[in-house]
DNA sequence: GGCGGAGGTCAACGATCGATGACAACGAGC
DNA sequence: GCTCGTTGTCATCGATCGTTGACCTCCGCC
C-alpha cells in the first residue's frame, strides 16, 4: 500500500491518452475496472475508493463525480448473468465441458477476479447476496431448469450451479493442490462424471445415472 | 447497528455468572462466540471489535487483554477440519448422505454461520485463504483421497469438497429459492446421482457411473 | 485573446477503525 | 481489614475510511 502508488490501468490502451485531459467516459471505464480487481479480490469493505482510484491513476473524488457514492460504483461492476448466457444454449451433453471451460479459461483470478467472487468476498452486503441470488434463480432454476426432465428440475439446476460455484471458487481463488494442477481433459472428464448423473434422470433403481440408459 | 446494543452471548449458560466478576474462561468464550458469528456473516474486514464486544456483552479492550489483537482473534475462531472427522470415516455410498446432512444441518446461516463461510466472507485475508486451502488438501486430497480406487484421485476428491462448499453455500449462505425449499430427502438423492458419478471409477466406455458396474 | 466549462486535484470534515494505557470494582488470602 | 491480583471500563490515540466543496488546468469556441 505503500510503494504501489504505479499506474495499474492506462492499460485500456485504447489511445495514447496523455497525462492530462483523458476522455470521461475513459476515466469512468477506468474507475469501473480498478473497482471490479479491487473490490473481486479484497470485497466491498476491504476495497477502499483511494486505491481503486489510484490503480485508475486519478483521484478519489473522481469517483463521486461519475458514480455518486462507492455504493452506485459497486452495483455498477456487479455482476450480471451475461456470462452465463452462453450455458442456456449449450447442449445438455456438453454442460460439463461448459463447466469445465468456465473454470478454467479466462483471466485467472490474480488478474481479474471471477464476477462471482466479488459477490461473495463482498456478502456482507445484502443487496449484493440478494442480487445474486434473484441472478441465479433467473438463469438456473429459471431457464435452465426448463430444459431438464424429470423431477426436481429446479432444484438439479440449482445444484448445478452450486457446484459450478464451488469447483470454480476452488479452483481459481483457493487453488487446492490437485484442482490447480489439473488438466482441462481431466477436469472435465470427471466433472463429466457427476455432471451427467446430476442432469439426467435416472432410468434405474440402483441410482444409475449412465447417458447409455442402463 | 443502533438498537443491537441487546447481549447476544450470555446463552453460554453453564452459570448465572452475575454481571460482574465473571470467569476470564466464560469471558474468553463468550468473545470467541461472537467473534465467530460476526467473522462469519460479515467477514473479516465486515466485523468490528467493538460489534464483536458488545455482542460478548464485555468492552472492546478485553479483546486485547484476552487475545492479543484482531487478528489473533480470527485465527483462533478460524476453521478447523474437526468438522470434517466423520466424513472420512464415512462408507463411500454413504458420502452423499453425508453432504446433504453437512449443508442440511446444524444451526442456520442466521444464527451461527458456517465455519467454511468465515473463511470465504473474509477471503481477502491471505492467511485465511491459505490456512483454507492447507486444510482442504490435507482433508479431501490428502487422506479422503486415498479412500477412492481409479485414476486422479487427489482430483475427483477435491471436486468433491468443491461441490460440498458450493452447495452449502447456496442452500445456507445464499439460500437459493429451490435450495432452500428442498427437503433433505430430494436433496440427498441427487446429490448421490452425482456423487456416486464423482467417486466410483467409470466401468463401461461411455462414461456410465452406475454403482451396479454397468 | 479571452472565456466558459469539463476534467482533475487538493485539503479537509466527521466517523469509525484497531489498539493502548490508566483507572475502577471486586474477591480471595493473609 | 488490608492487600493484591483479576476482571472490566473508560478515554484516547493515530490511522484510515467515505464524502464534500473549493480550487486548479487545460481545451474548444466566440
Amino acid at each position: 500500500m505503500d510503494g504501489s502508488r504505479v499506474k495499474a490501468k492506462d492499460d485500456t490502451g485504447e489511445r495514447p491518452a496523455r497525462a492530462r485531459k483523458n476522455s470521461a467516459a475513459d476515466t469512468r471505464s477506468a474507475l469501473m475496472a480498478a473497482a471490479a480487481l479491487r473490490f473481486g479480490r479484497y470485497g466491498y469493505d476491504g476495497a477502499s475508493i483511494r486505491d481503486i482510484a489510484g490503480d485508475a491513476g486519478v483521484d478519489a473524488a473522481l469517483v463521486y463525480r461519475y458514480f455518486g457514492s462507492k455504493e452506485a460504483l459497486f452495483a455498477s461492476v456487479s455482476m450480471d448473468t451475461a456470462i452465463f448466457d452462453s450455458l442456456l444454449e449449450v447442449p445438455l451433453d456438453e454442460v460439463a465441458a461448459w463447466v469445465s471451460d468456465f473454470v478454467t479459461n479466462g483471466p485467472p483470478d490474480e488478474e481479474i477476479p471471477h464476477p462471482v467472487l466479488s459477490v461473495l468476498r463482498s456478502s456482507s452486503r445484502e443487496d449484493a447476496v440478494r442480487q445474486f441470488r434473484d441472478n441465479v434463480a433467473e438463469v438456473f432454476s429459471g431457464r435452465f431448469a426448463e430444459r431438464l426432465e424429470g423431477p426436481d428440475a429446479e432444484l438439479r439446476a440449482e445444484l448445478l450451479a452450486a457446484w459450478l460455484l464451488g469447483t470454480s471458487l476452488m479452483r481459481k481463488a483457493f487453488r487446492t493442490p490437485a484442482l490447480d494442477a489439473a488438466t482441462t481433459a481431466a477436469l472435465e472428464s470427471h466433472l463429466r462424471a457427476g455432471i451427467t448423473g446430476l442432469l439426467n434422470p435416472r432410468t434405474c433403481e440402483c441410482g444409475c445415472t449412465c447417458p447409455c440408459g442402463v
